[in-house]
DNA sequence: AAAAAAGTGTTATAATATAACATATCACTT
DNA sequence: AAGTGATATGTTATATTATAACACTTTTTT
């Protein structure tokens, strides 16, 4: 089956739902809390239905913040080589769509001898 | 004072040693059980030390492996921009040392209207 | 020397994430 | 429609990463 297609389990469209109604990145916790009226009891529900959605594509994960956001691109089903722009004093969080970076990235492993 | 040339302290220097050392990204309680023969007993000062170290550029911390790792450039006196080629199969890391990727990203900036 | 700034040591606790295990559901094949 | 394998769920407990708060010390600047 394909995963890029697959239909989303409950707490996996729960959790979905949230993150595309949040104009800002979320942490789990805060997911945790804004999901349990949705049946979301424990943190391991929330990360596994993050874990299932940044597989699709769905959701990314802001490694510097441990939060997580909604992939707002309908094209952008892949997790690889996403990048944002971060505000530092407002926390303003901004995703870049451009496709450049991973030749750069590709590029620049070529020169390091980097396999 | 100036914050670039300024002279460690035991502890900073300690945890600096134990990085430049060390082949590989270190997490911070790695630090500290490795640097407990030296004095240092808690994770704060594992932390303190690394804050600092940042901030004035010997250390960079990989944010997606929790992990920090000593700066070999000698000239990368700032903690600004920096990024890494991490093997996802053997966890070997390489970090760029091209400069075009700050300007990179100052383009997008302005291109997305991002203050 | 006095004041200001930076660092230390310590205990406790917060915040983020995973292990382990038993059970349930989905979705495809026969 | 029953069996099978893969995927998801619910739950408890615990591991991992990081910071708060406070009293004290050392270093640097005035």
């Amino acid at each position: 089956m394909s995963n890029t297609s697959s239909k989303l389990t409950n707490n996996q469209q729960t959790v979905l739902n949230l993150l595309e109604k949040s104009k800002e990145p979320l942490k789990a916790y805060a997911i945790l809390y804004d999901t349990q009226k949705k049946g979301i009891k424990a943190p391991l529900q929330v990360y596994r239905a993050l874990d299932k959605l940044i597989e699709i594509g769905k959701v990314h994960k802001i490694e510097s913040k441990n939060s997580y956001m909604a992939c707002e691109h309908k094209k952008c089903n892949s997790s690889t080589s996403t990048s944002f722009l971060i505000c530092e004093t407002c926390d303003q969080v901004s995703e870049l769509t451009q496709k450049n970076l991973p030749s750069y990235f590709a590029k620049q492993s070529e020169q390091a001898d980097f396999k």
